[in-house]
DNA sequence: GGGTATCTACCGACAGGTCGGTAGGCAACG
DNA sequence: CGTTGCCTACCGACCTGTCGGTAGATACCC
């Protein structure tokens, strides 16, 4: 259930370390042998599993993202409400879940900066119907009034950037501030920050 | 004097293709071969001028941060102003900064994702001074009631990802939106967002 | 002639990936 | 029961290519 979790099989075994190096260290820095070690296993071992690195990379974001996909259809489950509540909720939720899953967000980070070479999936692509329908629901929201007005896109990609980053620039936070970024108090705290900054903006 | 510039020496040449190459690909996604190919030379050539990968890559990280240190000083450089005005002053000049130098931006991604190897600076220690100017700032204003009560470090935090997110992700972008980031007229629009989201969280 | 800048040639380390082979589980068959 | 054959999981040895870095020769320039 949880993304962050422990193995079965050693194909699950390999998936949760290959998540944490590639997390880690990105995809270029990442070896078989790093994966491999951390398994308990040969590099040769790795490749009976799954026939590349490559393989295995997009196994990994292939798992990730449908973790992902699980988190946002479960908080979107409901019927769809209106005005600040409902976007507080579905923000709440997904923020906390990034907070559970740092792992993923490393991974995206990575993944978005790798840039060119389109290694485990296309990102875009793969959001896009969320993104639009977020982008819907905030035009109907502020065209009734019940949202201050925005530019819906530009609005989420604000709200990508201030949440997404907290979690993936951990440890420049961590010599930014002077303490550890990732306690329990420190992200209550900094789930309160986003939610206050963007009702600051939205509530009419 | 833009960071994004020509060269006159080979070093200098050196340093720009190095630092095209880092923000591309990263350290680890950069081979001196890349560089070297990319000035002209052969790769031995490249090590008569900097004895080592290592220390090509702090220089550039030494330039590219001296060069927004100068950005960040001129733009505040003028007297301290007070309310929505001056703190909208100096959040564009930084924002007009960062799209034209995508470069430093996709490097300080690069470089606060590499975490726990610090290969070039330390950047949250480097920053620090500003970010604590700007904390105090922030403070005065919403203690003087011209901004709404926030806290101001996870404020800077949530505007530092919102900004840098946006230049550093473009492929990603791209890919979202359908259309390219980097136009002239999407970058305006870009800034005017940012600033319209900002003044909404924190004028009273 | 003494530097300076560039080159070619080379090195050891390590990368991803292949190959041949081994140990053990398991079902079929005499 | 024993043996035969097949399968999965794993391993060590090895391949090719690339990495960062070094050494020595050469060409040019003051």
């Amino acid at each position: 259930m949880a993304i962050e979790g422990e193995a079965s099989s050693t194909r699950e075994a390999i998936l949760v370390e290959a998540r944490h190096c590639f997390a880690q260290n990105g995809y270029q820095g990442t070896s078989l042998n790093d994966i491999a070690a951390g398994v308990g296993i040969r590099r040769a071992s790795l490749l009976h599993h799954f026939h590349s690195k490559d393989a295995i990379y997009q196994a990994v974001c292939r798992r990730a993202l449908s973790d992902w996909a699980d988190c946002i259809d479960e908080a979107v489950s409901g019927p769809v409400g209106e005005g600040w509540n409902y976007v507080d909720q579905v923000l709440t939720a997904a923020v906390r879940w990034f907070a559970q899953n740092p792992e993923f967000v490393r991974l995206v980070r990575h993944e978005s900066l790798a840039a060119g070479d389109h290694l485990g999936f296309d990102l875009g692509m793969a959001i896009r119907p969320w993104f639009e329908r977020a982008v819907n629901h905030f035009d109907r929201e502020m065209g009734a009034g019940r949202f201050r007005k925005h530019d819906p896109e530009q609005l989420l990609i604000s709200g990508y950037g201030a949440v997404l980053n907290y979690f993936s620039d951990v440890h420049f936070l961590e010599s930014l501030l002077g303490r550890d970024p990732m306690t329990e108090d420190a992200i209550e705290a900094r789930i309160e920050a986003i939610r206050e900054f963007f009702r600051a903006a939205l509530e009419p």
